[in-house]
DNA sequence: TCAAAAGTGTTTGGTTTACACCCATGA
DNA sequence: TCATGGGTGTAAACCAAACACTTTTGA
C-alpha cells in the first residue's frame, strides 16, 4: 500500500459490510489511527482490476473471508467530500510524507455493500487505522467524511432489495431459527413485525426447508431450527418476487 | 472538447435518455462519424464538479434541455471495456492525432438514465457523431463498446423503479390520456395490461388530476385528458409506494 | 351501421391483517 | 407455577384478476 502508482488516481470504493449479532445489525468499521475517526473500509482500484475484483480484495483483506455476497449502489462523486479526508491529517501527524500527495487528491468514491456471516469475520485494521471492530447501528457515529451519507445510502439499498429479493442466506449462520430471521428483517426495516404472519409469509415462498432439529440452550421453549433451500433460493433470487413488508 | 486537461482522468458518463413518442419507448443515440456505431451520449468530468453535473451538462448538449430527471444506476468497471473503442479508430481515420492519448485511456463509466418529454428535446450530435436521433428499443443495435450492456442495466433499473415510484411525470407531455400512460407502462415492463384495472389501480394513487377537456383529433371515442397532481405526486415519490403490477 | 377504442362496474379468489389459544422451558 | 417466548390456526378486511356492457367516433 505504499507503491500508489499502481493504482487509479482519483478513484476510491468504500464498503458497508453488514453483519447480524445478537438480534442487530451491525456494520465492520475501522478507527484512524490519528484522527480516531471511525471509517468504512475503503480501498483503491488497480489498473487493470474491475471495482468488483478491487472490493473483493478489500472485503479479504478486512474479514479474511472470500466469496462475500456484494453490491454496488451509488457513485459519491461531490468534489468536496476530499477536503476533509482525516488521512491527510494522519500523514501530517505521522510524520511520513509519504503519500500526503496520494491523499490530497479528489476521490470519487463507488459505495458497495456486503452481507457477510458475522462470525466467519476474522476483523484486520488497515494501515491507517489501528482498531477493526463491529458496530451496532445505533452506536454508530463521527464518521469520517462523507462515510456516514454512505452508510444511510447503502441501509435504503438494502431495505428497497429486501422488499424483491429474499436476504438473509448471506447474513445467517447455516442454521438458524425464525425469530433470528424476523428480527432480521426487522432491523434491516426499522419496523416490528407480526410473528405468525411473517412466518407464514415467508414459508409461503419455499426457500426455506424446516429441520427436525430445535435450537438448545436459549431459555424458554426451543424453536425449530431451519436452513435456506438453495434450489429454490437461487431461483426466488432471479426471478423477483413482488412481496412487501 | 479538445482541452481534454479540464477533465478527470479513467473517468465518463453514459447516458440512456429515454422518451416516449407514438407509444413507444424510445432512447436518444448519436451515430459515430467514421465506424457509423451508434454510441449512448456521454462525457467527461471536469475536475471541479460532480458527477451530476457533468451529466447535466451532457444532457444539456444533447438535448438542449436543462432540469431534466436524472438518475444514476451503475458503473461499468470492466477493464476489457475500453479495449474497443471506437473513438480510437475515429482519430486515427480522421488523421487528428490530437485526443488519441485520451481516448486510447481505460475508462470506467458510470451510467445515468434520464427522463424527458419527447418533444421538448432538440437533439444535438457532438463532436464525434454526426447524426443524434430517437430509436426505438426494437430498433437499436451494433451498439459500440458495452453499451447495449448499459442500455439493458438502465431498462432494468427503470423497471424496479417502477414498482415503487409513479414514473410517467418526466416522461410524457402536460396533458396526456389514459391510454398513453397505460402505454408508457406496458413498454417499460414489456407486458400488457388490464385497461380497466389498471385505471383503477393508478387512479387510487390519487396523483393525477382528470381534466374536463378530452383529446381531440384522433379516431374513436375521444379520451379524457389527465395531468398530474404534482403536490401528491411528489409526495409519493418521497414515501415511496408498494404496488405491483 | 359497424368496427375499434374508451368509459364504467361487478364478481371472484387470493393475500394480508388482526387476533387467540396452547405448548415448552427455566427461574 | 408462572412469566416468557414459540408453535399453530382462523375470521375479517382488503386488494387484485378476470371479465361485460355501454358509449362515442370515423369510415
Amino acid at each position: 500500500m505504499t507503491n500508489f502508482k499502481a493504482y487509479l488516481n482519483h478513484i476510491s470504493l468504500d464498503c458497508v459490510i453488514f453483519g447480524f449479532h445478537e438480534n442487530q445489525l451491525k456494520v465492520l468499521l475501522l478507527q484512524m489511527k490519528y484522527t480516531k475517526k471511525w471509517a468504512l473500509p475503503g480501498g483503491f482500484v488497480k489498473k487493470e482490476e474491475s471495482f468488483e475484483e478491487a472490493a473483493e480484495r478489500v472485503l479479504k483483506e478486512r474479514t479474511g473471508m472470500d466469496n462475500i455476497f456484494l453490491q454496488q449502489f451509488h457513485v459519491f462523486s461531490d468534489p468536496k467530500r476530499s477536503e476533509m479526508n482525516p488521512a491527510v491529517k494522519d500523514l501530517e501527524k505521522s510524520g511520513s510524507g509519504e503519500g500526503l500527495d496520494w491523499f490530497s487528491q479528489r476521490f470519487i468514491s463507488t459505495g458497495f455493500y456486503a452481507l457477510v456471516d458475522f462470525h466467519k469475520v476474522d476483523p484486520a485494521p488497515d494501515f491507517f487505522s489501528d482498531k477493526c471492530e463491529w458496530k451496532a447501528l445505533e452506536e454508530i457515529d463521527n464518521l469520517m467524511m462523507d462515510h456516514r451519507q454512505i452508510l444511510d445510502k447503502a441501509l435504503e439499498t438494502l431495505r428497497l432489495h429486501l422488499t424483491y429479493q429474499p436476504i438473509g442466506y448471506n447474513l445467517l449462520p447455516k442454521k438458524f431459527t425464525m425469530p433470528e430471521l424476523q428480527k432480521l428483517y426487522e432491523t434491516i426495516l426499522g419496523k416490528s413485525l407480526d410473528r405468525r404472519n411473517f412466518q407464514r409469509k415467508i414459508l409461503s415462498y419455499k426457500i426455506l426447508n424446516k429441520l427436525d432439529e430445535r435450537k438448545k440452550g436459549g431459555a424458554y421453549k426451543a424453536p425449530y431450527l431451519y436452513e435456506f433451500n438453495l434450489e429454490n433460493y437461487n431461483k426466488a433470487l432471479k426471478e423477483g418476487f413482488s412481496g412487501s413488508w
